[in-house]
Parts: C-alpha cells; sequence; structure tokens
DNA sequence: AATGAATGAGTCTTCATTCAT
DNA sequence: AATGAATGAAGACTCATTCAT
C-alpha cells in the first residue's frame, strides 16, 4: 500500500499535467497548477520530476509507449497491405480518441522549440513514421500498392492521419473520431492505388 | 518620407518578429529580442501593436493573405479538377518555401493555447480548407474524382500537404521542396482515383 | 539630469547591497529587500547588475578601487620603511571606518564559498598584501628592518590588521577606529625590529 | 550496541556536516547531502539536532572543546612568557592542520549573519583570546615583553596567527602549516620587544 | 512617433523541516 | 530511534508593458 501510494503520486502528476498542458498549452500552465490539479505540494512534482520540461517529456514517453505497441501489436495480427493499413489507422484513431490529452500535447504542445522537447516530438513521428512505412513498403513489394517512395508517402499519410486527429481536437473532441477511419483509410488505400481494395 | 519610415518601422518589426518566432518558437522570444533585431527600442513595438500576441497574429495574417490570394489565383488560373489540384499543391509549396519563417510559425507557433491565436489559426486553416475543398467538390461533381465527402478528405489533403512542409521544416529547409510537389499530387490525385491522372 | 537619475539608481542599489549585505550577510539579504531599500522596483536591479552575486561583487569593487588607490597614495606620499608602515596601517583603520558597511562585507561576506566571490576576496587580499609586502621588502633591504619574508609577513601583518577591524566590527563600530592606528603601528614595527622607531 | 550506534551516528552527523561546511560554505550545503554523506536518512538528523544553525554550532563547538583544552594544557606545560608563545602558536597550527575542516568552518563559515553562529564566533574567539591575552600579560608583568595592552596585542597576534591559517587552506592546504609557526612566533616575540628570544 | 529605463506580477525551483510508518 | 516522502514557504530572476521625456 505504501508502495501504491507513490506509485499514485507520480501517476497523478502525469494525469493532471497532461490534462493541464493539452488543455491550456505548456507554457501557459504553471507547475503550480499542475500540483493543486494532481493534490500535491508545489515540490513534490520535483522529487518525481527533474523539471517542468522532463514532465512533459515523461508525460508524452509514458503515452506513446505504449500507443507504439499497440499500433504495432495491431498492425502484426492481421494479413496484407490492405488490411495492415486498415488496421493501423483505425487503432490509431481509436488510440488518440481514448486519451485526448496525450493527443493534444501529440498534436500541438510538441512543437515547442525547445531541445529537450523537440528532441522526443521527433522520436515519436520517427516511430508512427517507421510503422506506417514497414506497411507501405510491404504493400510496394507485393505488387498490391503503387511503385511510389515509401519515405515520402508515409509523411503524408502520417500527415493526413494528424490533421484527421487535429481536426477532431479543434472540434473539441465533439464526435467519434472512431467513425473518420473508413474514410480516412480509403482516403490513403485509394491513394496507393491498393488493387484489393474492397471497402469504399 | 515620416510616413514611409513608419511603414518601414512596422514592416521591420513584422519581418524580425517572424524570423524569430519561426526560429525560436512564441514564447521563447522576448519583445525586446524582437525590437533589438527590428532596429527599433522596446517601446516602438507597442506603438504599431497592441500586445505580443497581436503581433503574432499580425505577422501570420500578412503572409496568409497574399499566400491564399496567390493560391486562388493560381488555381483559376487553369482548367480541370486534376490540373487544379496539381495547381494548388506545387504552388502552395512554392510559397512556403518563400518564406520558411512564416511557414514554421504556421506549422508550429499557430499552435498556442491562447484564444487569440487559435482563432487565427483556424481561420487560416479554413481558408486553405475552403480553396481544397472546392477543388475536390468540383472534381466530384464533374465526375472526374470518386465520390467522397470533400470536407473529409480536404482535411486529409491538407494534412498531407502540411506534413510534407514539416519534415522539410525539420529537416532545416535542406533540400527543395519544390521537388516534393510531383510526390504529394499523385498521392492526392490517386486518393482521388482522378481519372485524368496521366502522371503529371 | 537623466544621466544623473541613471547614474543615481546604480548607486542607490549599491549603497542599499553594501549596508544590507554588511549588516545581514549575503544569503540573509533578498534582491527584494535590496530593491525596497534602494527604492527601485525589484527588476530594475537586473538592469544594473546580472545576478545577486555580480551585485556584491560590484559593491565590492567600487569599495575596493578607491580603497586601494588611496591607500597606495597615502604610501608614496611619505618616506622611510617606518613613515610607510604607520601612514599604511593608520590609512587602511580610517579608511575602513570611513565605510562601515564595505568593512563589513570585506572580512565576512567575501568568505563565501562561491567562485565568483572568492575571486574577488583573491583579488582584494592579494591587492592588499602587495602593498603591505611592498613596504615591508624595501624595509629589508635597506636594513631598517630584520631579515624576514616578506610574503610571510605581510600575511601576518594583514590578518593582524584585519582583526583589529573586525573587533570594531564585532563591537557595533562603537569607538574610534582610528585610535587602534598607534597600537598597531608599534606592534608592526616592533615586529620588525625597527631600528628607526620613535613611536611608541 | 544502541547506545554506541547512537553516538556513532550523531558523530557521523557531524563529520560530514564539518566536512562539507568547510568545503562549501554553509548555506551551499543542504541537510539532504550532509544526511547522504553521514549515511543517514534525512530526518535522522533532527533526532541529533534542532535546527541546520544547531548543526554547524554542534560542529564547531565539538572542535573547539577539545582544540581549547589541548591548547590551554600546552601552554600550561612549559615555563617562561617566550616558550609559552611559541608553545601557543605552534600547537595552535598543529592543531589547525590536523583538522582543516573545522579550520575552514572557524576562518569562514563561522562569519554568518546568525545571532545564534555569531555567537559561537564570539565564544570562540573569546576563548582563543583569553589564552593568547594571559601568555602576554604574563609576559608583561614579569617585564620580558614590552609594555602594551594584552587586551589590544592579543587582538592583533589572534589576526595574526588566524591569517596565517587562512592563507594556508586558500591555498588549498597544499603545505605543511606547522613550518610557519616559527616565522609566527618570531614576528610575534619580536613584536613583544620579546627579551628572552634567542631564534627559537 | 520614438525611446528605453523602469516596473512588478508571475514562475520555476530549492530546501529546511515534519510526520506517518 | 530511524526513515524518506512530502510539504510549502521563500527567493532569484524574467519579461510584457508603460510612460516620462
Amino acid at each position: 500500500m505504501a508502495r501504491k501510494r507513490v506509485g499514485n503520486k507520480r501517476e497523478r502528476i502525469i494525469n493532471a499535467a497532461a490534462r493541464l498542458f493539452g488543455e491550456k498549452g505548456y507554457h501557459r500552465t504553471t507547475t503550480s497548477e499542475i500540483a493543486d490539479a494532481a493534490g500535491v505540494a508545489a515540490g513534490t512534482i520535483y522529487i518525481y520530476f527533474s523539471s517542468k520540461e522532463m514532465l512533459i517529456v515523461a508525460v508524452f514517453e509514458e503515452f506513446l509507449g505504449s500507443h507504439m505497441h499497440r499500433l504495432q501489436d495491431g498492425v502484426d495480427a492481421v494479413a496484407g497491405p490492405e488490411a495492415k493499413t486498415r488496421r493501423l489507422l483505425t487503432l490509431g484513431l481509436e488510440l488518440m480518441e481514448s486519451n485526448p490529452a496525450s493527443a493534444r500535447i501529440f498534436l500541438s504542445q510538441l512543437r515547442q522549440s525547445s531541445e529537450m522537447i523537440k528532441a522526443v516530438a521527433k522520436r515519436s513521428s520517427r516511430a508512427y513514421k517507421d510503422i506506417i512505412e514497414g506497411v507501405v513498403k510491404d504493400g510496394v513489394s507485393a505488387g498490391v500498392f503503387r511503385e511510389c517512395d515509401p519515405v515520402a508517402t508515409a509523411v503524408m499519410i502520417f500527415g493526413a492521419y494528424q490533421n484527421v486527429v487535429l481536426e477532431w481536437v479543434a472540434a473539441d473532441c465533439s464526435y467519434h473520431l472512431g467513425a473518420k477511419a473508413q474514410e480516412l483509410s480509403d482516403f490513403v488505400l485509394t491513394g496507393m492505388a491498393c488493387k484489393e481494395t474492397s471497402g469504399s
């Protein structure tokens, strides 16, 4: 139980920070507000995180870890470029929907100019694009997708995906994001000239 | 001459701000730095802009105005959904390339949490998406593009476009962005199942 | 007049800092207290000094500059090792007496562990000891003082001098420090086995 | 054994504090650092000492007790003002040399502005000066030293002594301090116009 | 219109001290 | 007695904004 309390506090801080950073932005959120929201003293934050910057990094890495694993696992669980693509995009939107706070941070707050934060942003983009790139490359070499540069294509797919999420966030998450998966998948798969497409 | 000097100063402030906001981010750039870079006194900024926030808004609106006009004009100058789409994306990338400072602000700094800034961000996205949407809608009703929701599709196209620019910015504008126009147009047009597509 | 006001503010900060650092010590004095005492805003201190540390350094360098010059000038103005020694010590005590705030800082607050402050402390000690050493060396080579290591001797003379001042400061400057000059000079000159001594 | 452990802990804290206060200064040393260095928990310090301030006081009183006793005993063990003086200074330097941490605290950290610390500083100076004063007074009344104010003279001797130690500390204890005893004694005895002086 | 010195509210961070276990 | 996580008051410093000149 003593053990739990410790974990609890770190968790509470992370959650409070995620919510506030997402809502008000990194710079407009003060460490005191986070402490208040987490129900801890101002100094307590610094027991778990060495600085405000390391806190947003931690918030995001926490989110990213499970997110990426689940994404990769989901993709691996199905066969064929088309199914993989649909799975990737659908699952991606679902994960974002289940954690709007982190989604906001991912889409906006990670675009800070701090070196530290930019590094995480780059890492997370990298991870995303690697997964997408893998799927595209497979589809191309299988002759299911049209000939294209998988790197450049991953960038475009990732952009389309991000903007669908951003639109949802800008609309205050007022609709079901998962419902956009079909449209997104269709656009991407058609964009790949996918020969298996049966969806749309 | 007095008139000119004034205009000169406003312009110099806008330019300095655009560069610095783009390089270091909105929050990490101080008004004094902007004043220094513009060669004016700290107080002078407040003669032309009511606050730092209004300054970034002005910086961006300045950019947006000509950008949007040129984009719309470019699109109007050619005929047919395919040509319009290619023109739109190519011109868009070219405009971004010609003004990297504003591009950076557009892609990152406009994602601030301030209401004022969010409003401009929304407005600029709106403007972009309206143009894209118009082209898509025409293509669909002309039967050249596949059936799809033009609004949702515009979001995805805009996302792909943005991310191509972001990738270029993240790579420190180290390559020719215009060269990506072909790939982007192909991806989008294929995604639209464009029946006119001929490769370029 | 505008000019004067500027100089005035820097001076007021230096004076307030000197007094407070002397009274309460460096660490127990807050920058806000200094600002209050100087009649300026908290931020104003940082227009003139880059940090609290640079402020105490400035406070002391200000004092040291004139102090050392006057000391050297005083010593140069008289002839003969004995007269020079008496002049040095008498003048030294007088200067300390005329600026108790700086005297306190010199004797106590400069013994801080910060590298920056230690550097000034070292420099000021060096300056003092150089003057003393010069006088001793002359006296020895003139055969007026006994054979001794001028460096080590300067250290001891400087120590005796410092402690006379410290004793006065510890007694809240409640007596006339200049009155101790005779005793100090006699002790030092006898310690040098000065053959000219006529004082005591 | 429980008893011993307690004594052990108090001692370990005192030793760690002495070393750290000496090295980094009172204000720059945190209680947590002391606890770490002593191998105890942060809270444990407060079982043995009521505050950080009382800790430095204890550190120094510990040192002072034995120091003073040994000094007084050493002086008492020899006969004649000259011998007593030499013994006093030589032993003083040796004791300082054997405990550089406390020497540093004595010379620098005790010059803090806290009332509590100033009180110990005063007490320790008092103790030192009393011993010196006693020796001087005896020498004067025995007609071996020249006529002088023993109180003022003790201040000067103490200052010379302190500065010899300070010089050594400033040089990172890089030479043998005991070797300076001869010079110091000669200076002081000559300063007293000691009639017995024979050179050592 | 222009200046730039001055302001002071606001922020992150530290650290002596406490207290439940 | 011992622990060490938690506290929260305090402090150095920043910077958007103002205003007398």
